[in-house]
DNA sequence: GATGAATGAGGCTTCATTCAT
DNA sequence: AATGAATGAAGCCTCATTCAT
């Protein structure tokens, strides 16, 4: 599982570790709330209510106090997922109910923290720092996505099994990311509630995993 | 089909018509060689041997410049696409082998114009002019490739096949786009090349849609 | 008098000088709805359907066209003003009446043409060219003030009437000017109607020039 | 009596209120050699040698920095107006002396801070906003001259002193207003001296308000 | 260490004027 | 002569980063 945060300068005093968490508590709330183009630092500063100098001497850039903010983040999502997908209900399921909770999980994660994916994952395209500190935490849920399904091994009807999760658990947080950032109508015109969405791409999984009597009741 | 720009100013002469020309190509290179951050005015200005005021006359805004640009590529990708969709070879595949046909359709598309469609997609999240004026030509691709499936429309085991091939057609964008933006292995550290990814595709699609005799030959 | 237009080039050709009229009546009426911050070659072009071009071999600069459009609108005040203070009525006024009659000539010359006179004044300011180009017609205007008065020279209590009847052109016209520019309200809360205004002008005027007998009628 | 400014930010330092003194100086000294068309953000900045981002920082816009040169400004101008106005020597004037003092008080402020309030009286006309913070120490200037006129409430013969007191003051500082503007042969060819022109001034207020006995001594 | 004022490069846009057609 | 496209200097403003206190 990733690590917690190590971008930032360690402070040694306990005042410094409280401006600390607020610096980055606020960074993660502008970004939130106002979007890569609204991240500056003043705007940090302003809300942490820590000096832009103070910011700079913990972060030493920008870029690296977004970093630090990411982490950050990513670290609860992190803790969220392997919650998740260590819960003993995984035990009880079949393998068509396990990929339908794992997209789930994965949906659900995309869904919830959409406010800073956005921001997170427009810069990592950009930033090869952002993407490479990104990364880690997507690996992590891939890893735990595959994991559960990977239980069911024999119900999956591809000569390797891992890559064929992988590339389900590739094209359900591509579908949802792309969602997040750009809405149900940019590449069709046909509406879908995100429920809907996820049912389509928890058949898609099914039918590629699982082969054969993953079609419609026709 | 999208129709050619209509945001620039329409010239009057000739030399006119030759630094719209110049322009607009200039502001093409500009993205793909140096993205969004890249694309200033000024450096648009210089490339195209164009000065700033003409541009503002022609284009009326940063903005509406890019939006020009970005019809002016889409309309090239648009023919691209109508070609391929349209060519006779199609009346001959099989549903599967039409199906890994549009999936490459679609893959190609991206990857020929990974450089421009970078820029245009990152800031399709963030400006909805770009956004909405981006969104026909995957529309336009969404409705050939869809078109070309459905004419197997009997072969899909799925209760609206419509929609399924609509999902089919979400999943493939945006693992591809997905791809584009991020490289191979931002979601995970399992490396794919291009084309394995696109077999994959292709076969997830086909079990999704054509559903049993999908599976790998075992 | 003051003469007609001396700065544009005289045209030849009669579509010649429709172009030149219609650039005039342009450059006016920009600087009635749009005010001097307002007043762009570009606009003016546009209104007069006349290129750029052709208003630079006429006028030669932004400030000469200004300068003409001027000196053609205050060429219609001064008829404007000859016909007013020409009229037969004058021989039959009192002294008071005769005031009266050229306060309110002065006043109504400057609220008829308030609109373009904002535009005259804000630049007559900064720019000598329009201040010299714009003082005749004031001083036609003060002339024939003056002259009608003057009718009644015998009348006037002052040592040199020639004198005082040009101080109170100056109140009066300074006045209402300021007024112009200004509104009713900017140098003192008290409102006052143009009206009452104007009566009150011309109450000091009187009580300045003719003396005892102008105090209110206690 | 109007307040010190309110419009620039607080600074919190001592070098900080020193460069917001210098920006201050810088702007007014602008306006006063080059007038509003010199007023640009890089001139001030040049002067007070404060960076471009510091005056921004502390006044937001171009607009907010020149109006606070003005409330900056004004302030002196009201202190000096409160001082002249409030001195003891008025009790011991007759209505006439009264009358030709305030005048005087009104040309001399309107002559002595000329330079400043021909860019700011320039602007006032297009800008609400310099507009509105500038009325308040006029309608003070106008408040005094009233208050010392009036105290001769009785020698007033006008059914409505305060009114017939507000309107001398109108014109007087009308008419100096415009004098500062246009300079002394802009209505009329008569030259005057700044001087005679005051006296004239004086004559007319004193006719108009006090009546008989303001004639010429012939 | 902490603060926040100061810096200034760099971005977008306008518009008077010129000049090829 | 007439046209209107082209030019580019100049203006306003932002914000990442530095540095005096």
């Amino acid at each position: 599982m990733p690590q917690p945060p190590a971008v930032a300068r360690p402070p040694r005093q306990k005042r410094s570790r409280e401006s600390l968490e607020r610096a980055l508590t606020a960074a993660i709330e502008v970004i939130v709330d106002h979007g890569w183009d609204g991240f500056t630092v003043a705007e940090v500063s302003r809300r942490a209510q820590v000096s832009v100098g103070s910011l700079y001497a913990r972060f030493g850039s920008k870029e690296d106090l977004f970093i630090a903010a990411q982490e950050r983040y990513l670290h609860g999502i992190d803790e969220e997922c392997s919650a998740y997908f260590t819960d003993a209900k995984w035990a009880q399921l079949s393998p068509r109910e396990t990929v339908a909770a794992a997209v789930q999980g994965v949906s659900d994660s995309i869904e919830r923290h959409g406010g800073f994916l956005r921001g997170l994952m427009l810069r990592a395209v950009v930033d090869p720092e952002v993407s490479a500190h990104g990364s880690p935490s997507i690996h992590h849920l891939a890893e735990a996505f595959s994991a559960v399904i990977l239980v069911h091994r024999d119900s999956i009807r591809r000569v390797d099994p891992e890559l064929a999760v992988d590339v389900c658990f590739r094209m359900v947080f591509s579908a949802f990311g792309r969602r997040l950032l750009y809405g149900p109508v940019f590449e069709s015109p046909r509406e879908f509630s995100w429920e809907r969405f996820r049912a389509e791409q928890t058949r898609a999984c099914c039918a590629y995993l699982l082969g054969s009597g993953s079609e419609d009741p026709a």
